[in-house]
RNA sequence: ACGGGUGUAGCUCAAUUGGCAGAGCACCGGAUUCCAAAUCCGGCGGUUGGGGGUUCAAGUCCCUCCGCCCGUGCCA
């Protein structure tokens, strides 16, 4: 059982990205074949500095590494080393229908905006098929909002076999992650980099402190009761806190005389404690960056081997030479 | 494709007959606050869409290319 994921390098990660997929997708590195890509063909509708996103990619490979991914279990390369992807994008893009991209959300929500679109974004779903489809990948971690692009990859796979009558491409099926964890940023909304009030995993304790003490509260005074279940600091807190520790702070949060300053206190020790074996690893990544780049050129390697083989079933299937022979 | 409009800081926009590129918001730092918010003080931020020309001097005038918006046409 193949399980694919990728994840886009346009910024730094942030509490957000890990409790609502990275940490998920991690997980399911002991039990399955996990494939792990950085998309860095997909950050470039975004990224256009390319310092930037080369910066973005290799802190992408180093915080999931630091974050647990074992590139020895799963594996883990870029998806700009991996030239099949495109190959197979062209191919499959020859086979799927203008009106199935025009109905994907991410084209039509910058539409909807009145922003200019390129080809690029139009076309993302085919590129993120090709991403699936290349590895025979069976599962496919998402969040609700991505199922319909996993709907895309099927739909042109079915396509193509159907048209050439031939079992090139494997079906994937959408694993649907539910994110139970709640992630609220600075600001009480949704932790999103689109809103700016994400909380970066890894940056400086000093900074880290500050950020968590920009929370937005109410303004209980300090001897109040408050309620823990419409703090976005409690809900923070919960993250990191088993249950006993949760009761402790809630039972706190409603008898008053405790402020919302000891309670960001309390969050952000939680959080260094949680995080400080990642930090740990981080650091030590950080002084063998060369160690991070040889696991990616590995896991590339293992990738194109898998991509080759499935590019030339089709290759061979539309009628072109196959490349491997 | 033609016509009109438009392009200035991350965002919204100023800049007199051509005369030192600015403000608000956002962001960062400080004061204040249990923390945050509000308020006050300070700071960062620019190839004025690109290139060429006129001029002592161009955001401003001329040429050219590009992006975006609106309208019309062309093609099915």
């Amino acid at each position: 059982m193949r399980i694919l994921s990728g994840i886009q390098p346009t910024g730094r990660f942030h509490w957000g990205n890990y409790f609502g997929a990275i940490r998920q997708y991690i997980a399911l590195q002991d039990n399955e074949q996990a494939f792990y890509f950085i998309a860095d063909l997909h950050a470039l509708t975004t990224v256009r500095d390319p310092a930037l996103l080369q910066e973005y990619s290799r802190e992408a490979a180093i915080d999931l590494l630091a974050l647990g991914l074992k590139p020895e279990q799963a594996t883990l390369f870029r998806q700009s080393d991996v030239p099949e992807i495109s190959e197979l994008t062209w191919l499959l893009m020859t086979v799927t229908q203008m009106s199935l991209l025009e109905k994907c959300h991410a084209y039509k929500d910058k539409q909807a905006k009145g922003l200019a679109a390129d080809a690029g974004l139009f076309t993302y779903p085919v590129l993120m098929a090709a991403d699936i489809l290349l590895y025979d990948s069976d599962k496919v971690p998402v969040g609700v909002d991505q199922v319909q692009h996993i709907e895309v990859a099927r739909d042109i796979a079915g396509r193509f076999n159907a048209m050439y009558n031939a079992e090139a491409l494997h079906l994937p099926e959408a694993y649907v992650v539910e994110s139970t964890a709640k992630v609220p940023g600075t600001d009480g909304e949704k932790m999103s980099k689109s809103y700016g009030n994400t909380i970066e995993l890894f940056q400086p304790a000093k900074k880290l402190r500050k950020r968590i003490m920009s929370i937005k509260t109410d303004s209980a005074a300090l001897e109040d009761s408050k309620v823990p279940e419409t703090c976005s600091v409690f809900t923070l807190y919960q993250l990191f806190a088993d249950e006993q520790q949760q009761n402790a702070l809630a039972d706190r949060y409603r008898a008053g005389g405790m402020g919302y300053g000891e309670a960001k206190q309390t969050l952000y020790e939680a959080a260094m404690e949680y995080f400080a074996p990642a930090r740990e690893r981080r650091e030590q990544l950080v002084a063998n960056i060369d160690q991070v780049e040889d696991i990616l050129q590995a896991g590339a390697t293992r990738a194109r081997e898998k991509g080759r083989e499935v590019l030339d079933r089709v290759r061979a299937a539309c009628g072109l030479s196959a490349q491997g022979q």
